[in-house]
DNA sequence: TTGAAAGCGATACCAC
DNA sequence: GTGGTATCGCTTTCAA
């Protein structure tokens, strides 16, 4: 059933008023009769210089008047510098816990009186990207996920970034770092599953792009987990589409696994419906375990044993951020975060 | 069970290099025994101006040396102009369709050779907000959802701004606009519910923040859709929360419905699970729907019912800033967009 | 082919 | 109290 889409081309031009050139302070201070100096003071409320409260109402009413705002670039090419903390858009598509991470971070900064920006440098390589950021002169600059070499973090310092500050799977050289063990998520699910009895354990990695730096560690966690046990570990590769899980579900009976890790609670949710669909019970001959902890996961039939993940909480790692820009000589240090808790529910 | 958080306080200190300050053109050009000029020539590609070889090759080598990346600020300051298009991070929580489609949209955008920067202006209010985004002197600005006013408008155009784009379910003066007519998806919804024999329509209104700019005009639409005839609507305040579903659920015989509209898959599925458990029969004694088409509704059983939504293509939508861009003059238009279709599953 | 210098917008020091 | 003015880093016109 086809509803709607239309296009309207235009609508009548009421004719702009002349495109006036953008105000700047020179024209306030005209427009009040004063030096720029003198309006530069009463904007900034300067308090080294007292100013007269008429002279500062007539520059104050000047600037209304022309709708003058700063100019962020000049102010801070005079300034020597900014406080833009650059946050590179990650490479890979954030699931709902990630982004909601990101939202409270960029809040949490914001109190932290930082202008928070994230840059959209999809498509660039590696150091070109790094590049491309420190062309920004942002006091700091905080990576999600892979993709900082040693390389860009020189190249970030280098160019004025006082802190350089990575979060993700990887420790970078030369950087803060927030690690995000993702070995330990696996590590929970393996020892779960092994304890819950399942010996014949399968591993979901997900075909999806720039996923590897996640799905790697969570699937060395669970080989850590059960090294040295009878236990043994299949990788599954998988896309997330119907198709590659009904493909993968197909053969399931052939595969003989007795359980499945399944990267996240959407991987774990999609090839869950597959078994299912094939006759493969769960969790009696099968047992499914996700990740993330997402609300899916409890509305699910049987509800999803999943691995709870605690981000770092966004207060602490703006404040974090803060401290390494204030003392920037101080060491980079790495910081493991993340809790990983197991979620028991039915399907395991 | 819980598994591994571990704080490791820091790593010894690498003795640092000393901090050099960030190298400039001009130290490019003293090194390279040049003048500034040469450099900027050099750099660029100057065509119009022949530079030998052999200082092409000194200059490159000397700005490699010092690791010299230009300032984007001092440069666009000079300019008069830059090439940065600015969007804010909305103030919604962005589902997993609109995420995407904001990624695309800056990969389009980065492929015109824009520079896409989203900004974290949470917490500030309407025109405050605007000033803030001003102050980049962002060549377009492009806002999802409300929160833009004309008087925001004027703010941008004022401060140089050749394009301001809105996108959303309301049209702003001034800026061009993507209306994203989300009554249209409701209007969808309705008439199916209809068409299928529904008479007692439940709407479900999300109780979560800044989502009313799109819960209003589904509703609205669904009461355009059943107008004149003998349905009746209902609102459903529904909180993202299995007990907040539960509540709903428990009262659902006394509510007497026999459909329900849950504003989009997510809660359609939060409220589909808390109707099964309460014995309510899904199709039979109610129908639900949802909107966006997720993958997770083709998971549920039964099968979700939903609202298909085609977001305006992002390479369409690049170049119309692109063109906005161009040709500044240019009436702010309304384009009309977004595909509404129904996917009729199981259970409707 | 290269260099000197003006100037983009805002700020802060130093005179008046 | 207020006004000149040098300065931040870069581009570009004009001269040499």
């Amino acid at each position: 059933m086809r509803c709607v889409m239309v296009q309207i081309p235009k609508t009548p031009a009421p004719a702009l008023p002349a495109p006036r050139s953008v105000p700047t302070s020179a024209d306030v201070a005209r427009l009040a009769g004063v030096s720029r100096a003198t309006v530069s003071y009463v904007l900034n409320n300067t308090s080294a210089v007292r100013i007269s409260e008429p002279t500062r109402r007539r520059v104050h009413e000047a600037a209304k008047e022309l709708g003058y705002v700063p100019h962020a670039a000049a102010r801070s090419l005079r300034a020597g510098h900014s406080r833009m903390v650059l946050m590179p858009t990650p490479s890979f598509a954030a699931g709902p816990l990630y982004s909601r991470f990101l939202r409270d971070l960029q809040l949490a900064l914001g109190r932290l009186d930082y202008t928070v920006v994230q840059h959209g440098g999809v498509g660039l390589h590696g150091d070109e990207a790094a590049r491309a950021w420190a062309e920004l002169r942002p006091v700091a600059v905080l990576v999600s996920g892979s993709g900082l070499g040693p390389k860009g973090v020189t190249v970030l310092k280098r160019s004025g970034a006082r802190a350089v500050v990575t979060l993700g799977p990887d420790s970078v050289e030369g950087a803060h770092t927030l690690l995000m063990d993702f070995e330990a998520v696996g590590h929970c699910a393996g020892s779960h599953l092994y304890q819950r009895g399942r010996r014949r354990i399968g591993v979901v990695l997900p075909e999806e792009d720039n996923l590897e730096a996640f799905s790697t560690p969570r699937l060395e966690g669970v080989r850590r987990a059960l090294h040295g046990t009878d236990a043994t570990v299949t990788t599954l590769p998988l896309a997330y589409t119907e198709e590659s899980a009904a493909r993968l579900a197909a053969r399931w009976r052939d595969l003989g696994l007795d359980a499945v890790f399944a990267y996240n609670d959407e991987y774990a949710m999609l090839l869950m419906r597959a078994l299912q669909d094939e006759g493969v019970d769960v969790p009696a001959e099968t047992a499914v375990m996700g990740a993330d902890d997402l609300m899916l996961g409890r509305l699910l039939r049987p509800r999803l044993s999943t691995v709870h993940i605690e981000l770092p909480s966004s207060r602490d790692l703006a404040e974090l951020v803060d401290r390494a820009v204030r003392d920037p000589g101080a060491a980079p240090a790495t910081h493991r975060v993340l809790g990983a808790t197991v979620v028991h529910r039915e399907s395991s």
